[in-house]
DNA sequence: CTGAAAGCGCTTACAG
DNA sequence: CTGAAAGCGCTTACAG
């Protein structure tokens, strides 16, 4: 009912009231811009500027009283007026191509724990880099938004494309690959190298001789570098891997299913199966159970990825968990900082749960 | 390599190149601007904002005349510079507090496929109700962000507080709830009471009497909707739902594995349950198999969401689905458009697998 | 139907 | 160490 006039018209219009204002809100107080900050500070707007941007070069009084005004008023520069003066936006944009809700949703909270407290927001933009437009969309939303910097999960960080479109338009990015693919600065390296070696070892010491992988598509760099660990584990044990037990899958349910019904068939029936991502180890419990067998007796499954499926499932999943929130915030805040960041807890780990155990007796 | 000067210096210092400029990019070219558009048009920059913001009063051989051009220099409007003169930005954000990664996955991809193509992008923006600055902290990202609009999923949609915060600020916003809160044209309703009604009349039909429900949390708007709907369903059936078959768990995993070990523990034990959502009804299925009971035979179970893992667990899950992408795909439809999108495929419906049964004969 | 002027809230480039 | 002027690329308010 805020509609109803409370007063009669006077004979100049009265300002226009903000349709969806409460009439609580009588006159929103306009917030203070870097023009109220100087005039009450008593210095120039270049100066509340300097400040604002941190310029070394600000008489240390003159910076105090600034800053109190400015503490005291609540003032905030405005994200749109500096980014048009800098001709660069606050805006960090995650571009991905992964499918995995899971994934997706632990890069935002990393990203979004390194900006918190600071001007950027986080913009999400899904791809695809199969289709014909991508490096001219790319390259269009990354001009207009004039984007402060990207930040590049697996399988597009591998994208050399793309990289030469941001360095181009001089977009700061990082990129989140299993291996360096570029300068240490722009680099977060998940080393999928020991996520498999760890899983390796693992298997070898619970005495299993036949061991198959299921990996992913081998275009991703990811897959590579799980197997090539993985193998190496085996051949320290003196355990061969060879081709016809490396199948290889899509990182998804069904490929999974397929791989683990395919290699459930073959004599001798392999007693051990690392696959490349829990998804994939989900459908080879299905495929278990579709020939009879129980997981672990006649079966032992490592994973990769630690998502809350493989909790959910029976029995519960061994598998490599990564960390990939911890990554994402630290990639940002290269970004950020544009410099590397130390970082010591972004290496993938084993987890034992009940999914992995001695193979039977044979 | 690209540091290596190419040339001796001159007196005056060269144009300071941008550092990740590729050699091949000698001098990027500028960006067209409105005032390149009005220039080679021969009319005014006001003459080019009116056709970029679609204004009537516009002659039609000018408006043509202009658009050629438009389109054969490729410009685009700056985002940042139109927010700054509009005061308000092109940002749309997603303020949530849903923790499921495959209903925040499904919102913002429905979102993503309303905004493509417009000049809007979307920005995320998790939240916690219960942290005593939440409304501040809103107030203070909506008003600096000068956003366009926000977008409510449950259950932040269903805090008034926020709302009212968003109507002072003049932000438009669009809530999408299990039930109206708001005027139809901010309201994307998801009418959950439909979804429980489904899950009773299936079980009813089974032919179960003695039928369980574990709800969420009962803060929640969703809760109550769809244990309406749900004992609606038995009622008309002739069955009854009484207190003590209804437990309140928390939407999580570990609170369905527990009120399913009450629920089994009961005498008589129930033949069925219905979960308030997938995540409890695996957790109900987790407490099956420590009391060595059969899903469905000794136990049915209906869930709710239709998320992947429904389709992992073993027997895959009878559930309810909701289309979360489309209606967060209308619902942003709605904000951009700023009035309600004719819709239909917003309701829930029961997708029937293998979770469900006839009771066993007792 | 069209345009010149002023302004959105900042920063850069240049002086002093 | 500080500031006046010009500009970032648009739109609003006002004329005509």
């Amino acid at each position: 009912m805020p509609s109803r006039p409370k007063q009669p018209s006077r004979s100049k219009p009265a300002v226009k009231a903000r349709s969806t204002a409460t009439p609580s809100a009588a006159k929103a107080k306009r917030r203070p811009t870097i023009n109220d900050i100087a005039r009450m500070s008593g210095v120039s707007k270049k100066t509340v500027s300097r400040i604002i941007n941190d310029s070394p070069v600000v008489n240390e009084e003159t910076r105090a009283k600034v800053k109190r005004i400015i503490a005291e008023t609540g003032y905030v520069p405005d994200p749109q007026a500096r980014g048009l003066a800098f001709r660069k936006s606050f805006l960090i944009a995650m571009i991905y191509d992964n499918p995995s809700p899971e994934y997706i949703v632990s890069m935002q909270k990393g990203i979004l724990s390194a900006i918190e407290g600071t001007s950027f927001q986080l913009v999400v933009r899904p791809c695809d880099r199969t289709k014909p437009t991508f490096l001219s969309d790319m390259r269009s939303f990354v001009e207009r938004q004039r984007l402060f910097g990207v930040l590049l999960p697996p399988s597009v960080s591998e994208d050399e494309g793309l990289v030469k479109v941001l360095r181009e338009l001089n977009c700061d990015y990082v990129r989140i690959a299993s291996v360096s693919l570029d300068k240490p600065e722009v680099m977060l390296v998940t080393n999928d190298h020991i996520g498999g070696y760890e899983a390796g070892q693992h298997l070898a010491e619970q005495g299993h001789k036949i061991i198959a992988h299921v990996s992913g598509l081998k275009s991703f760099r990811s897959v590579h570098e799980r197997r090539r660990g993985f193998a190496r584990a085996l051949a320290e044990n003196g355990i061969d891997l060879p081709e016809k037990l490396v199948l290889e899958g899509a990182y998804t349910f069904e490929s999974g299913l397929a791989c683990g019904e395919k290699l459930l068939a073959m004599k001798p029936r392999p007693t051990a199966v690392f696959a490349g991502n829990d998804e994939m180890a989900a459908g080879i419990y299905r495929a278990a159970r579709n020939h009879g067998l129980e997981i672990p007796r006649d079966l032992s499954v490592v994973g990769y990825d630690d998502n809350p499926t493989s909790l959910r499932l029976w029995p519960p999943l061994t598998t490599i968990r990564i960390p990939t929130e911890n990554n994402a915030r630290m990639a940002a805040t290269m970004l950020i900082k544009k410099a590397p960041v130390p970082h010591d807890d972004t290496l993938p780990s084993l987890v034992v749960r009940e999914s992995t155990a001695k193979p039977a007796k044979s």
